[in-house]
DNA sequence: ACCTGAACACCGTTCAAGT
DNA sequence: ACCTGAACACCGTTCAAGT
């Protein structure tokens, strides 16, 4: 009396042919959002799917190519503004605006996308429509690679901080007390301008988008207003 | 006949108390930096030790402690510019370059002192002086704050940029083949500002702390300058 | 108190096998 | 071709034991 699974889910056997990249995909996203990327496991991914532990390599040759195929269809999903008039300013607002919110919306998607070359179609567009805009804003040539760079690593460490900070929130939501949004004790004497602006910090501390906007105006304006 | 390391290394057993958790955190440091984040275990960390692997929890409660002393050690190693006079804006320049450095030195501890609520005495220092000299840059209680968030935030974003096209570049060397600074071939049709700026983009690609300036500088400028 | 190995519950992946 | 479980080499950590 062979019992097949012991003591796991009541799953015997699936029909064939019910798995195939897409929906892998799809679970290894779901995944990622809902649970975080520790939780992003083989043996997690097969149980989301409702399938051995090693079907999914019928179609991925391991973890690192699901990965790349997350990052890649994730850059997919962001929306270019379409409009192709406009101020050059408003424009690159835009594209970079998109890119951090997609960030926002998969926390865990960041380090994925950050950790590998990023190739495929999706980010050459997004780099280039940036380029040009930034080239008709009257950059030069240097100067609008520059730019693109400082923009795209003010994005990225915007969304890390974000990331991080509701991580951490969470967590000392979870131990309880409000721990004043995240700042250790301090003492007057020594920290005169933490105490000074206490209340500011606590207020600012919350809103992402919001500080995210603010630093890209500066930016923008240093880039572009010279 | 009891061998007691079948096949491992000749070590049979170490002195007492040639532990310590500052000893404990060297090693960590030097594991981190020389072979990556990944390499970083408890087994590796008590091998460089030259110790059994549960040697090292005498010492600490376990991997989480051991990576947040080890954030606490990093930050303890930043050295903030001692001149109290000068511009505002050129010694905020300094401590965010600072930061960048340390960034950029320890790479691998990046996460750690992104993913972690950077509680401890130093970095509270750091952020006061920026606060303090933003207030006497000329901005208002708010913008101080939200100028501090944008700084740290476009430093943490550079030094994952940095830090990860590093490891990017390594990658592709071990490969072999240029790979045109980590761009994927493009069509002149789809993607002009991107041929037409291909030497600039080369040209920049490879310098770090270089760009970092460069995107600094218009932050300032459009955080102070407005 | 400080250090040890064995053992447990995980992880990604290889392999031989089923359909 | 597609899916399966067993097995292997890892991981962090618990535990009982040595000195």
């Amino acid at each position: 009396m062979p019992t097949a699974h012991p003591a796991r889910s009541p799953r015997r056997r699936v029909p064939r042919n019910t798995l195939n990249p897409d929906r892998i995909l799809d679970a290894a996203i779901t995944l990622l959002d809902r649970d975080g990327a520790e939780a992003f496991t083989m043996r997690a991914l097969a149980e989301e799917l409702g399938v051995g532990t090693m079907a999914v390599y019928s179609h991925f040759r391991g973890k690192d190519e699901i990965s790349d195929a997350v990052a890649q269809r994730l850059l997919t999903e962001i929306e270019l503004p379409a409009a192709r008039g406009g101020d050059p300013g408003d424009r690159i607002a835009d594209i970079v605006r998109s890119l951090y919110r997609l960030f926002s919306e998969h926390p865990s998607a960041l380090q994925l996308l950050t950790s590998r070359p990023m190739r495929g179609d999706e980010r050459i567009v997004v780099t280039d429509q940036l380029l040009g805009l930034l080239r008709s804003a009257g950059l030069g040539r240097t100067e609008a690679v520059r730019g693109y760079l400082a923009l795209l690593q003010y994005t990225v460490g915007a969304a890390v901080w974000t990331t991080k900070g509701r991580r951490r929130r969470a967590c000392e939501e979870a131990v309880g007390g409000q721990a004043e949004a995240g700042l250790p004790t301090t003492r007057p004497e020594r920290h005169p301008s933490l105490v000074d602006l206490a209340p500011e910090i606590a207020e600012v501390g919350d809103m992402g988008p919001v500080q995210f906007e603010h630093g890209l105006d500066c930016l923008l304006r240093g880039l572009l207003g010279g």
